[in-house]
DNA sequence: TTAATAATAGGAACTATTACTAATTTACTC
DNA sequence: GAGTAAATTAGTAATAGTTCCTATTATTAA
């Protein structure tokens, strides 16, 4: 995997900055519809393909929540997202630590909270050794 | 929205028993199959449309992890899911509240923790305000 | 029992995403 | 810098997961 070193191709570069210099949390098509301002013959495989590759890099996260399309997001910082289930935005929740109480995070956002979803993604047991001996 | 008390349709029933009798966190296409050994003309359409309506009646939980279509969840206690990235399965983490440190989550489940998804759902202020108004 | 309502099976359609391919760009070597 | 290999691209076709549509069937209420 390439470091952040690593000099990217000019569409790469250019999805990168897209989803860099915004806190919108854009999906694929958003960035494809921004590239396309400054390289009008980009193509929307480019771009989902940059966004994997980038997410893979570590340098942008992507963003699921149910029932929508994948969200981009640029900002590696330590943060949480909290979602609107009425019109869908997304907005980052930083200065509180997981461990922040619901209650606390009402009063900082002003949402009605219905659900929260806390995940984790790691490598089981069995992989571990399958790696090991591989 | 019915209760819990509502009578289901047959199928839907099915589904919903289907989904609570397993710790697999099945996919649609899971539950059709095993729907299918009891009522074989089942169609694809119905389980979907159940398992959207179960979910939205707070009967079952869906879980989305990036990459993979949607699983769905029977259990309503609270509690979280951890998902290996190299074979996809997905676990429950119980007895643990959300607070629980990584390093303790680690020791429990035996994997390699490399992300964290928390994730919060609600209605924004606006939309609190809209729905005041009508 | 009839009329209204809800749910179904089956298949078509849709959306987000990935894969393919020929052409182009970049990097590497002499 | 020319030649060659490797990576990346644009454009398009294909796929997977899911939703929608329609005619039919089941359920409920009067």
């Amino acid at each position: 995997m390439e470091g952040h070193n690593t000099k990217l191709s000019k569409q790469r570069e250019l999805v990168l900055q897209i989803v860099r210099s915004t806190k919108m949390h854009p999906t694929a098509e958003d960035v494809y519809y921004k590239a396309k301002k400054t390289m009008p013959r980009i193509s929307m495989g480019t771009v989902y393909r940059n966004l994997r590759l980038l997410s893979k890099m570590g340098r942008i996260k992507e963003i699921n929540f149910p029932d929508s399309p994948t969200r981009f997001d640029g900002d590696m910082r330590d943060h949480y997202h909290i979602r609107c289930s009425e019109c869908g935005r997304i907005e980052d929740i930083s200065h509180f630590s997981p461990r922040a109480a619901v209650d606390e995070i009402e009063k900082l956002t002003m949402y009605q909270i219905h659900t929260v979803h806390i995940k984790y993604e790691g490598i089981c047991p069995e992989c571990q050794k399958k790696s090991k001996i591989s």
